[in-house]
DNA sequence: CATGAATGAGCGTTCATTCAT
DNA sequence: CATGAATGAACGCTCATTCAT
């Protein structure tokens, strides 16, 4: 009754997780999400008052576990272009290890009404802020050439998201070489000289 | 009876896309479609056999469009990097003119019930083996660096993607100047020296 | 322009009676008997002011003729029994050689809304009375037993109908000799001596 | 909270009986059935999944039960006239007491889709070949001439399906009356001497 | 708190019927 | 007369949500 199962709520969201990620929104029943957790129907509108809210919590809860590591993680590194290579990484492993939630932060551009789509594009911007302010330090102190900081945010986690769907498709799985291929070309481009 | 109207065929077309694109293919309702299109709900089904095949037959059509200026714009350029600029270009300048499709495009990673989910990232892949041709032709020229193509090739596709972003959230929306930045990044890269 | 096709009234009512007759009146389609009988959609409707109607010309010409040649042939019958089996012999071979027309007088009890179910219940009634006439006249001939003919008409009927069934489903199919085997148990009984 | 309802289960499949009975199959609405039961739409959906299925357990429970008393009948009983005597009566009464159900029962050739025709096909034969059994256990017996027991049997349902009409279109409704008339036609025919 | 039976709004789809050509 | 493109009323079915136990 405690351990493994901890509170109820939690058990849902990771139930809806699962679901969510295979299934999507739309097609995901509540009802399987419920025996998913191993609990009755009704106990779901418990703890969240819609579908909808359950979806955002659990997104929510996703990105936050995923930004909180990011950012314990970034604190103690000195060099901006080490902090841009530990997103890197830390987004390529984080979607090796959690193929489930990933498959729905990769879904990012979901199709949900209103309130939902305008939340989640939120958070994305949210994101992008993070990396332009992140590449705006790189320029102050010099490691990082002067650039249109706005654009370039935009383009590297274009460029990170999409290399990810390796990770699902391609034949490339090992994050390491992944997360090099990936830093080496965004550092020094694509051009030969 | 000719001109604006053309065929009923092309009119649903252009009105799914329009509805489609705006509310996601779930919240969309053949009704609305209908009535945007101007005609009765049951001569959608005289053109189209169901909802999906509409929605895939919309996008298959603004696709082959997309696909078909790329195509005939970058046989008569010499350097991979100017057709890789042009695709850039295209891209981004397609994403100004066609806001609509645009807005489809670019949500193409969808929630989707399988068949029509597996075919658009079918129509993803294709678009990231193009590049790729492209990317292995610039190396063999002596153009552009050794690199994990299939890795790079996806990276260039998600920079450009997101980079399109702009055009909706950001205030940039000169699709020159933004064309430049994102090729001069790709090309040079981030960092300094 | 003449001879086969004679006209398209009788045209349409032949390829209705195909039709309605292989898929039943709710399954057959009215675009389905216009093609059948190849001419356009509205032009069934020049001639049949709905599929109801279609459904009832279409019953009522295949009943008439099969009341006609059952009258005609009847007339030049002394005997009661002898009339009898003409119309035992007479709706067997009906059967035998319109198997379309057939499976629909089969289905006389079919479900139809309001006015056509009357409608056939009418014409049901009315071969009722012909054959309690029938056997009237018999019973005042002294060629049968006095009964209750309104129960032994339905009963005569409903044993030559579903006898009729043998030649759908049972291997027996020499008409001729179901007319017998009918016809004396009819007559005679089944009880041993 | 019991007696009367029972469960929704069968509070439904009474429902149905009664409105399949009156509007046949294509015509009932499940929301009519629905209302008819005092349930919601849904509901019914909890219980059959399709309309289809919903008219063939209705069909299936009220066969099972006419013929759960068939079979008990007759076991009690030595020769096999009284058996078929048995048939005709229990026949009869039955429909005497569920007007509803029989009136579905008279309508077995009904039409309706692929499967369900079918299994209704196969239902009526097994009746044919309970009689055809019957008959020839009467024949071994000595009890009845020797005949064409196949088409006999049809015969023999097809009679007393048909006088079963009387109960609803004819001013005869004696039951005890109508099988002895049944009986005396069939076993000893209807030839005068 | 937990449950799941009950609910009904909502939508995709069919097809008889109409009418402009 | 003949046509078939256009129409929309009608209906089966789904599933998020509620609430009595």
């Amino acid at each position: 009754m405690d351990g493994i199962a901890r509170d109820k709520r939690s058990q849902i969201l990771r139930a809806a997780a699962r679901v969510f990620s295979t299934k999507g929104f739309h097609k995901a029943k509540v009802e399987e999400i419920a025996a998913e957790a191993e609990v009755g129907k009704g106990t779901v509108y418990e703890y969240f008052s819609s579908k909808k809210e359950l979806f955002q919590e659990m997104f929510k809860s996703s990105s936050m576990f995923y930004l909180d590591v990011l950012e314990r993680k970034l604190d103690n590194k000195d060099s901006v272009v080490e902090k841009l290579r530990q997103v890197v990484s830390l987004h390529l492993n984080f979607i090796e290890k959690h193929k489930d939630i990933a498959r729905i932060i990769l879904r990012e551009h979901m199709d949900l009404g209103e309130h939902l789509t305008s939340w989640m594009i939120e958070k994305q911007e949210e994101k992008v802020a993070y990396i332009q302010k992140l590449i705006d330090e790189g320029i102050d102190r010099g490691e990082l050439k002067v650039m249109d900081t706005a654009v370039v945010a935009r383009m590297f986690l274009g460029a990170v998201a999409f290399s990810g769907h390796m990770l699902f498709f391609g034949q490339e799985a090992d994050t390491e070489h992944l997360t090099e291929q990936v830093m080496e070309t965004l550092l020094n481009g694509m051009a030969q000289g």
